[in-house]
DNA sequence: AAAATTATTGCAAACGATTGCGAAAATGTT
DNA sequence: AACATTTTCGCAATCGTTTGCAATAATTTT
């Protein structure tokens, strides 16, 4: 079953390659007689154009790359399957490339990219990666970059993120019409600069109120720790009547503490969360949250690397705002 | 910032291509000096070799394809993101395609990877599709298929998947060692192959060890399915005092009902799934489940198509023993 | 009917790398 | 010194497609 190629089909055909390569793509030099021949035998031998040959010659291909630190998370896992879709329904495919959140796997599958000249690659950088100049030589190459969720503090590049300072004020605000007074409030690695977004707008929100509640601010790192503080906090005789979580890893944690001392929201204390959304229905009932969707992130980026592809070359930087998904916990 | 090729190289070293070419894959034929000369010319002008040209020469790339139904998914998270740092330690990168677990998107799919000429596809099926010979006709074209997890009948393929019998097998017993007398066991939607092996095998394993157990079988295709049935049991007035979840969907719909009922494991009642892992540690205590970890599968599979890139014809079906994780929930 | 247009098709050179084979140069053997 | 051998390198074809340009055939214009 040797492959069938234009050769095959010129010859077969009695015509020039060039005839039937411009057949095929409906080229107006062609008579329609010829088109249909062409077309009727391309579809009985079913044909398929060799893909490196059209890269070779036409030097671009139609594969998008995306770095990321890891494919287990539900934030980028929906980011990723939003934009497979996208992808796919525009003809190009998805090719994916863990860093580990390690800078130097992230040059390597940066460096991958520009060998297979990609289409363009999608970047979430790594936590610790500073220094993005070679992410900006691909510009050089023509390959476009856009960078989402984790992006860098450089401004002369593409960004997609989610709007942190509108997503922990929602989230304050909820508390506040709540009418909560004694809050615990657990934030993320304090030197994230996603991190620091949210803490100082929430903490913004709750002094532009004028709210008198008292809003107790903890970070931590992991689920493990966040478990622990609320059961500390849930221990104490004034005990809090809400709990905040930056995150889905904290929001487990602080779930797991409620459930060990049968606990149940929104009664005995309520929940409130900034999540990718799967998380929250894991409980009952559903954990109040704050949205942060890697879906329609996914599509504005896609959106961008398509302007991008198309020639736009001004840089722009998108933000999504966020939405309340009530849950029924606080 | 033109690309720098062999050409160039040649040019500029007053070599021909060819000798170049050679000289950077250390062919016997070209002298240790002008070996030198070259490399040394390709590392400051950085050098990269077109991936298109060379694909497009030796009629293959170093490339997988990976056919899942969805990517989110625990299972197929940890599975692909395995395999991709299999896949990157030997230079092969991966490529996503999600069927949406819909046949025309599958066979959509399966023809992009026969397009691109892949290296060769992972294949994770529908659970509708049952002619599988579109997907045998890309061993025709030398690109081998591992089939995973969800795969075909058909015995002439090759295939990687857990254990289903040994999976229910020591979730059964482990029910017995815990005496559990009144046993709601819930699996998944009865017309898939993995729901007829779990449950025989379980039902099975009961009959051998002589158990007296009250086991109440029930099948569902939701979460939401299971949630409702979990709440209705544990209501009856000879409650039940363990319940067993097939997969991670079952197990969160449980969890939901025993929280809005204030129920703790495993006092009230005795909890064991069989599961990816991620989910029972959301819980407190943690469930106790029985692995089917994408990871050692992702692994095992990767080592197969090493083995079918390499030429290896015939056909394998691998298996993977499970193993009981206590987590204090049963 | 000759000339000018237009509609079709083919030629051939790319794209960048690989590789069998032959040529030249260097070395070794009588 | 003449020949055989080995080392080192270049020529040229090839992979399958695209595309500018030339060539031929069909049609229209004068």
């Amino acid at each position: 079953m040797a492959d069938v190629t234009l050769k095959k089909l010129a010859e077969m055909l009695n015509l020039s390659i060039s005839t039937v390569s411009r057949a095929l793509k409906n080229h107006p030099d062609i008579s329609d007689e010829t088109k249909v021949k062409v077309k009727e035998l391309a579809a009985v031998l079913d044909y398929e154009p060799n893909t490196y040959a059209i890269n070779l010659r036409t030097n671009h291909s139609r594969e998008f790359g995306i770095i990321i630190p890891s494919i287990s998370n539900d934030f980028y896992q929906s980011f990723i399957s939003s934009l497979e879709e996208e992808a796919r329904i525009y003809g190009y495919a998805l090719i994916i490339l863990q860093s580990g959140n390690n800078q130097v796997t992230e040059l390597e599958n940066l460096k991958r990219c520009k060998q297979n000249r990609m289409a363009g690659v999608f970047v979430s950088i790594t936590s610790n990666t500073s220094d993005i100049s070679n992410f900006l030589k691909l510009g050089e190459q023509h390959i476009p970059i856009i960078f989402f969720d984790k992006v860098p503090a450089f401004e002369a590049c593409n960004k997609v993120c989610v709007d942190d300072y509108n997503a922990a004020t929602l989230a304050a605000e909820a508390l506040i019409a709540k009418k909560k007074k004694h809050i615990l409030s657990i934030f993320g690695n304090p030197q994230m600069s996603i991190t620091k977004k949210r803490l100082s707008a929430y903490e913004e929100t709750f002094k532009k109120y004028g709210s008198n509640a008292n809003v107790v601010i903890q970070t931590t790192n992991s689920t493990e720790e966040a478990f622990q503080m609320v059961q500390y906090y849930l221990n104490e005789k004034d005990r809090i009547d809400a709990i905040f979580c930056m995150s889905d890893e904290i929001l487990i944690g602080t779930m797991k503490a409620i459930q060990i001392m049968g606990l149940k929201p929104p009664a005995d204390v309520g929940v409130i969360a900034i999540s990718e959304g799967i998380i929250p229905t894991f409980y009952y009932p559903h954990i109040t949250y704050i949205e942060t969707s890697g879906f329609k992130l996914a599509k504005m980026a896609f959106l961008r690397m398509l302007a991008c592809v198309a020639g736009s070359s001004y840089v722009q930087e998108l933000k999504i705002e966020s939405v309340l998904i009530e849950g029924g916990s606080l």
